[in-house]
DNA sequence: GCTTTAAAAAGTAACTT
DNA sequence: AAGTTACTTTTTAAAGC
């Protein structure tokens, strides 16, 4: 039997860091290559790295959102890239930016299938949401560690909300648990 | 002392306008999808706690009252659709989801999901199908979901499966495109549930 | 509250071929 | 009827309306 933990897969990376030097979007958009700036639709400049692959959202203030990452090393790989990009402009960035990692979008695969709606009551309606009528996926929201899960019928699942990729571990030790105890898996 | 008192009168009234305003949509609303008068009482009773605790802050009375109107129904064990109720209300269908989630997670209504079952009586009747038409949905319906087959479906579309299931086999066919338009989901999913269910049946043809 | 970005899960819908 | 695209849910930062 295959141990949930170990088909974990992180599927994204959010992360925010900063140059420490304000900047002036417009020029940035004219120079850099790829760029999308649309201020009237959204503040942010968005830069997209192909090798790791991420968006980059960059800001008036220096600060930057980076996205679509698979792992926290491809989020350093990828600001890397921006920060180097940004110095050919001659803009000034620190030396080596505080990256602070946000968000982990992971999902995994409890190996049997669900039945939701026997979960939904052994959980209890109150700690959860599911309303097949809007999204065929069960809301479930842990306290620790503060992250929320999404169970599918097929057994498949998402964790969302973690800032560290144990928090997906320990997300799923919790939620087999809970499972086994009411007797809802296998 | 009298600013307080003339504030508090104030938010009553506001309230009780609130409140008038609410009524009389749910009202229009439920007369033009016939649902039953003790249901639209039901709806009032959660509206009127939705505006107690003041969750109506930031939203729509529209989205509000439909949305108390749409878990009312459920409550009372004759549910109507989302896009049933977004028919009849000027709230688009995904707010009238959202409000109806948050509402039933503050007032702590712990709404089960529904049972595609509650629906074959009312899209029987408009599709003319007969009594044994129904009990043959309804067997589909426990069997399947019995099998696992309900989890993460729309009931909407797994009651119209089921019902389409039935009229051929009760030889009263009702062709998918009949069926889809009762219960406003595609000949697309029909198809889908449909097979999954008579494979799960057993039957074959 | 909204706007934008990424990503997974599975269901449903709206198109075109 | 098949195929594609797109939308539903969740999370998270950023700046501005």
């Amino acid at each position: 039997m295959t141990d949930p933990k170990d088909t974990i897969n992180i599927e994204n990376v959010v992360a925010s860091t900063g140059i420490g030097q304000e900047l002036d979007l417009q020029s940035v958009a004219m120079d850099l290559e790829g760029a999308d700036y649309d201020p009237e639709q959204f503040p942010g400049l968005v830069y997209r790295t192909q090798n790791p692959k991420s968006a980059a959202l960059i800001f008036r203030s220096g600060k930057i959102v980076c996205t679509g990452a698979k792992s926290t090393d491809d989020v350093h790989e990828s600001l890397r890239i921006v920060f180097d990009k940004l110095r050919e402009l001659q803009i000034q960035v620190n030396e080596d930016p505080e990256i602070v990692v946000q968000n982990i979008v992971t999902s995994a695969d409890l190996g049997r299938n669900l039945n939701l709606n026997a979960i939904a009551i052994g959980l209890g309606l109150e700690n959860i949401e599911y309303e097949p009528e809007q999204f065929p996926g069960l809301v479930y929201r842990l306290d620790d560690p503060e992250v929320v899960a999404l169970l599918f019928g097929s057994g498949k699942l998402v964790i969302t909300g973690g800032k560290k990729p144990e928090d997906a571990e320990h997300a799923v030790d919790k939620i087999v648990s809970r499972l086994e105890d009411l007797g809802l898996l296998e | 002392r009298l600013r307080k008192w003339q504030e508090r009168i104030r938010t009553k009234d506001a309230g009780e306008r609130n409140l008038q305003f609410a009524l009389s949509e749910t009202d229009r609303m439920a007369s033009s999808l016939a649902i039953p008068r003790s249901v639209r009482e039901v709806a009032c009773v959660i509206y009127r706690r939705a505006l107690d605790e003041d969750l109506i802050r930031g939203r729509s009375i529209e989205g509000v009252a439909t949305s108390t109107l749409y878990a009312a129904c459920r409550m009372e064990g004759i549910p109507r659709s989302l896009e049933e109720v977004a028919a009849v209300s000027r709230v688009e269908r995904k707010e009238i989801g959202r409000t109806y989630r948050y509402v039933a997670q503050e007032l702590n209504l712990e709404m089960e999901p529904v049972n595609p079952k509650k629906y074959v009586p009312r899209f029987c009747s408009e599709l003319e199908l007969s009594e044994e038409v129904q009990v043959k949905a309804n067997e589909i319906i426990d069997v399947t979901t019995e099998k696992g087959l309900l989890s993460g479906k729309s009931p909407t579309g797994y009651a119209a499966a089921a019902i389409y299931a039935a009229s051929l086999l009760c030889n009263e066919k009702k062709t998918q495109r009949e069926v889809s338009d009762v219960a406003q989901v595609t000949e697309v999913t029909i198809r889908n549930r449909y097979q999954e269910q008579i494979e799960a049946m057993g039957i074959h043809e």
